[in-house]
DNA sequence: TCGAACCCTCACATTGATGTGAAGGTCAAG
DNA sequence: CTTGACCTTCACATCAATGTGAGGGTTCGA
């Protein structure tokens, strides 16, 4: 697919397409007359890498992560070096925290709302 | 205490505990010389910033947030209008849409290296 | 009284993720 | 053959979170 279709199904910006793959990020063969051509496959490659973004990773990290969450499953581990290791297990870490800070902000904000709407619900408990 | 301390305390250059203020997001007092008088509350206000900051949420919806969460327990609920509920709700809704996305690639991260980890620790399995 | 170590404000620089638009090529349909 | 909807690259703009440093005041101890 072009890269107006693969926006559309993703809802994410022409510029950002390019952007990704400025970035090394994402991948486009080249039809003939230049234009980009996608796979299909890009579709949830592009969702993957705006979750990241959006879970707050830089694309210098993510691009390093990707490589080794699309592997269908288990296969070879060619070219893991230790440096790569010891980034993904940083990375990993500081997701855990990232993900213990956002649940606990995320509980707080929701029993406020609860505590709120309890009160709007029953103004007389 | 003063910025420094905060600083140190926090491990948040002086500079953001300027720009936090800026924000509104934290309040100082003034000490007759001018200089910022910080109560020792604002070690932990400090920190929750951080981690809404590092969970991706920008200062002028943490700013909408934190009052909510600094309560500590359900008090009276002042100035809650309806559209700040409605923000506080879709906030909620997002973080907990991030806190799936993330826990979706920290475990995939984690689901790789521990094959890896396998993988080096029996060869031959 | 001097220097070190604080603090202040102001303001410009940078970085990463984006927006926006210009100048132009391609292509299908009228 | 022209129009419109695509696509291309290039480049400058923006925004939030930060870095950095100039220019200057305060405080305290040697």
């Amino acid at each position: 697919m072009r890269i107006g279709e693969l926006s559309e199904r993703t809802g994410t910006p022409r510029r950002l397409l390019r952007y990704y793959e400025e970035q090394g990020l994402i991948v486009a063969d080249r039809l003939p007359n230049g234009y980009r051509d996608y796979d299909a496959s890009n579709v949830d490659r592009v969702a993957q890498i705006r979750g990241l973004l959006d879970a707050g990773l830089p694309t210098r990290i993510i691009k390093q992560i990707l490589p080794c969450l699309n592997k269908p499953r288990v296969i070879h581990f060619p070219d893991a070096t230790p440096e790569m290791l010891a980034t993904l297990e940083e990375e990993r870490d500081r997701m855990t925290e990232r993900i213990r800070c956002l649940v606990r902000n995320r509980d707080a904000v929701a029993e406020y709302l609860d505590a709120v709407r309890g009160e709007l619900a029953e103004p007389s408990a």
